[in-house]
RNA sequence: GGCGAGGUAGCAAAGUGGUAAUGCACUGGUCUGCAAAACCGGUAUGCGCGGGUUCAAUUCCCGCCCUCGCCUCCA
């Protein structure tokens, strides 16, 4: 097998290799879905692109260790929660279990531990204690307890935001208004229990300063602690999550242990739809139903989320989606083409060593797929040995199983039962032909076409397939 | 304004200091009564714009334009 995965790390902006601490099991996290609705596919692109990386460093031989937490409480949680008269917890395993379809259906791996936030929340608050036993953080006067960030010299290596004062200046009068706000000792303090308020309803939890609610950053922090440890070879998400989520995480994490956090930064860039950014108002922000609704399988969607490099915007267009659906049938039928009895289990990548190269080199998924075509279009499968097509099949086999993807169904085979006046119409149009009476053939065609049936002549006979 | 990512054929998207993968779409041929399918071909003298370095640049350097993201709780 060869080397392993080269992934670029966005701390030291080098392609670096990924090789686990221990020498045995790669150990990550990925910062997880806020569950108060379905997620959309700019949301799955990012754990598309995790899944496909979890695969990679699987298929190369190394073990892992996935972890995705379940962000269960925060403001849009109570919120929807409290306008769905649901309490929290009915209503975030409501979108959890919908959030866990949908992955299913993408063929995400699960991860081996997926924690949620309100199970952690002692593990929250003994983090805080030791922040502030630490003197990082301090607790304000309402009970909120905040991260003291002028207490950790290294905050915004990772986001590069070294210079950020000068941008608070020009914040400054915004932020002062916020009535949330005056009870911080700087406007860069980030919240890491928020003290209990009225709109929360019963949705608190005790702590030392009293009632309220860890803050978002914090949970990431506890988790990875609790199952990861202070070091650990890998962290991954959105890059949208870059500051302030990933930056506060590591200020947490660095202050409250003795580790260096994540040796290892993994951020995918954004979906666009259209050639622009999704968002609700455009009314451009699609989720699995919605594609389902116009036809399109979780597949296809999947594909098309692993068609870009995952650290360049990728565009996402309907047509795109229609390119992916032909693009699996071209592999389905190529796979196919290569059956011959019993194939082993795929152990190497065969005659598609290069693109497995490809994929090694920063997770080039859409060079792999272009260079495993190329390979395909080369093939003469009748030509080859039953030993050569079962080594040629076995090596797409593997390709396919690292990049998760599953084949559809040949478009000819996955013909439906046929309705009795359907088959009727064909038999006439049959008979017509053999008739030489072209134009009533061609009509009736044309009724079949209409009725949304496709005929495929051949010399014994016809084959009825939907459009 | 700061930081980051990107601008390659109709669409999507790789890649490289020596003259552009791949998928879709389109198109020519074989086949077919005609189609469909399949198979064999074709389709960017060009890689945002303007300079520079070089024997040679889409690929390196400089400047500019445009798009997208982040700039305190958005994947």
């Amino acid at each position: 097998m060869p080397a392993a995965l080269k992934l670029h790390d966005t701390l030291t902006r080098t392609d670096r290799e990924v090789t686990p601490l221990d020498g045995k099991t790669l150990r990550f996290y990925c910062c997880g879905p806020t569950v108060y609705g379905p997620a959309h596919i700019g949301n799955f692109r990012t754990f598309v692109a995790q899944d496909v990386m979890r695969r990679v460093v699987e298929a190369s031989g190394t073990a892992t260790l996935h972890v995705r937490n379940i962000t269960d409480v925060d403001d849009k949680t109570i919120r929807d929660s409290q306008k769905a008269a649901q309490t929290l917890l009915d209503f975030t395993q409501c979108w959890t279990q919908k959030f866990h379809t949908d992955c299913a259906a993408l063929s995400l791996l699960p991860p081996h531990i997926e924690p949620s936030a309100v199970a952690h929340i002692s593990q929250q608050v003994a983090m805080i204690e030791k922040l502030i036993a630490g003197g990082h953080a301090y607790a304000a006067a309402d009970g909120s307890v905040y991260f003291r960030v002028s207490s950790f010299k290294d905050y915004g290596r990772l986001s590069h935001l070294e210079d950020r004062e000068l941008r608070l200046g020009a914040s400054e009068a915004a932020s002062a208004t916020d009535s949330d706000e005056y009870t911080k000792d700087s406007l860069t303090d980030f919240a890491l229990w928020k003290a209990r308020k009225p709109e929360d309803g019963e949705n608190f939890w005790p702590s030392p300063w009293g009632e309220g609610r860890p803050g978002w950053h914090l949970e990431c922090s506890a988790m990875i602690l609790e199952y990861l440890g202070e070091d650990f070879d890998l962290h991954s998400g959105g890059v949208d999550l870059i500051f302030p989520h990933h930056e506060n995480e590591i200020a947490q994490s660095c202050c409250s242990t003795h580790g260096k956090f994540a040796h290892h930064w993994m951020h995918v860039a954004h979906l666009m739809v259209d050639g622009g950014k999704m968002s609700k108002s455009i009314g451009n922000l699609y989720t699995l139903e919605d594609l389902a609704k116009r036809g399109y399988s979780a597949a296809e969607v999947r594909y098309v989320l692993i068609s870009g490099h995952y650290r360049a915007p990728l565009n996402f267009t309907m047509h795109s989606l229609d390119s992916a659906r032909q693009a699996l049938q071209k592999l389905a039928k190529a796979d196919k083409a290569l059956e011959r009895g019993t194939a082993p289990l795929p152990a190497s990548p065969g005659p598609f060593a290069e693109a497995w190269e490809t994929l090694l080199n920063d997770l080039n998924v859409p060079g792999a797929i272009g260079s495993i075509f190329g390979v395909l279009n080369k093939l003469k499968p009748a030509a080859l040995s039953a030993e050569e097509a079962t080594a040629t099949r076995n090596g797409l086999h593997f390709m396919l199983q690292a990049l998760g993807l599953t084949l559809p169904a040949i478009a000819d085979e996955a013909a439906a039962d046929v309705p009795a006046d359907i088959q009727a119409l064909a038999q006439q149009r049959w008979d017509a032909k053999q008739a030489k009476d072209w134009a009533a053939a061609d009509i009736l065609r044309k009724q079949l076409e209409a009725a949304g049936w496709l005929i495929k002549d051949s010399k014994e006979g016809f084959t009825i397939i939907p459009k």
